[in-house]
DNA sequence: AGCTGCGATACCCCCACGGTATCGACGCCC
DNA sequence: GGGCGTCGATACCGTGGGGGTATCGCAGCT
């Protein structure tokens, strides 16, 4: 009797998210009408009215908030189940492979160290190391693009995955060199985020669509760094941040802000060997 | 391209249990040939060889151990999405309530404090409580039927869930009154597991069947119980246990035992506000 | 009133899912 | 070794439902 299809699901997301039905179609590459009848659909199965239809549009109604939420994380297992198995075929083929993402910059010597130890563990096998920008981690490990990841809490949020805390540190702000603030030795926070004209720098989305704000838009450090020296630009970063500094960026501590743990996580039930002995590696660094 | 329906998982996931298309079939209420196809199908669109076919039978290659796992959560997290919508939207009509689960005959005491506390809090709402059999809660949380339960690690998996820590304590053995034993102030886990003619019972599986093995079938604490003060049976229970315990059953500390965590867990991208009270509530007993 | 944008309804078509019949391959047993 | 049973694959068919187009009903706005 249940038998609710991901079809389905995928039409209420985007029809939940354009809250109107023309959009949802054209974003689906279908036309409105059996849009609104799949809707309609559901809603009997579920015995739910999800959605509040008025002439100008749609709101969603309680049950519909639920499902969208609900419908995205299950939407995101299916999609995971498939590329696991896809990505389990062509290690058949090839070369079994673990694919490992961290935030592009950050904690290079730390992943270098973690990939010379585990490569000389017993049986390890090879691993794809794949950098993001900071907040995808979590979604390329629950989708299954990845295995395993190095996240930053509390910035990465780590709901429904496991994890081993690997380090801990302070964070410092990163200013141009010659900034009057650069003769202090420890600052708070609200010092920091107030500074005019230093914002903090707006990283891309996962479809690589910026944000509206006043910082500028970057890619990767280079980019960031290069802000930074020219006062265009300051950020908050880990401690581990100051081993690669160019000489025009100098780092002070920000005495008030938050810990920021390093985390080695990795999906619930995985049972990859390959992923067990690389968390492992990683706690015994 | 992609499009993983549910119905391919659906029928995936019961072949690959089966290892037999036409039991699987059956199970499915449908025809073999159209099963056949399907999974067929279902290997050209993922690019993957799931399933070894002989005529004798079918084995399971590597990427469909893997496709089995996953798919098994993705229908969870999909039948979740649909339980609880429905849930909420029964909540809309009556009143808001949360279901908290946990395994018969535990923490009782525990409960009773908890559910007070919270009642007392403000916006409160009604608290379902479901006991269930060992090892079930973390599937109920999963599945949807549940909003939070209280777990006692390491029996039951965390995998998945958020949790807090609620207390710790050690086991005891629950033994017959007057058994040799019982003079002991003391026991090892090893002369526990040997003990001739007290075997651990079996408990019902989720379909209400049970494994094979020596111990004798119960299905509550009562006969639990019964059978221990007949000298049927013996259990290791976490020290709790002792608070309600019958003049002729006895209980003595196995201290090699591992200590026993009972937490109290929510699925991840739980939003409800009842939860997080009821939550914070537990962790302030 | 007329126009515009929205979702629902009416109607149609076609494919994909499911059913029946049958085949081909393999193991078993007398 | 030949007959038989078991199991999955193939061939063929019918139908239901998912998707299309055209249109309606309704509400704001000018």
């Amino acid at each position: 009797m249940a038998a609710v299809e991901t079809r389905e699901l995928r039409y209420f997301v985007a029809v939940a998210e354009e809250l109107n039905f023309g959009r949802a179609a054209q974003r689906l590459g279908m036309a409105q009408p059996p849009l609104s009848r799949s809707i309609a659909q559901l809603e009997r199965r579920l015995g739910a009215t999800l959605l509040e239809r008025t002439s100008r549009g749609v709101t969603l109604t309680g049950p519909g908030e639920v499902l969208l939420e609900e419908a995205r994380v299950a939407l995101e297992a299916v999609a995971a189940a498939e590329r696991r198995t896809r990505r389990a075929a062509e290690a058949a083929d090839h070369k079994p492979a673990v694919v490992l993402v961290s935030k592009a910059g950050a904690s290079t010597e730390l992943i270098a160290k973690l990939l010379d130890a585990y490569a000389a563990e017993p049986d390890s096998v090879a691993v794809d190391v794949q950098l993001c920008g900071p907040g995808q981690q979590a979604r390329l490990l629950r989708d299954g693009h990845a295995d395993v990841a190095l996240l930053h809490a509390p910035y990465d949020s780590l709901a429904g995955l496991e994890y081993e805390v690997l380090t801990t540190e302070g964070q410092v702000v990163l200013l141009p060199a010659g900034h009057p603030l650069t003769g202090r030795t420890e600052l708070r926070s609200e010092e920091v985020s107030d500074v005019p004209g230093l914002p903090q720098p707006r990283w891309p989305q996962a479809d690589g669509s910026y944000l509206e704000g006043p910082g500028p838009e970057v890619r990767d450090h280079a980019q960031l760094h290069g802000l930074i020296a020219l006062g265009r630009a300051s950020v908050i970063a880990p401690e581990s941040a100051r081993a690669n500094l160019r000489s025009d960026v100098v780092a002070i501590p920000v005495v008030d802000a938050p810990q920021v743990t390093t985390v080695i996580a990795w999906p619930p039930h995985s049972r990859s060997k390959a992923v067990a002995d690389l968390v492992r590696t990683a706690t015994r660094l």
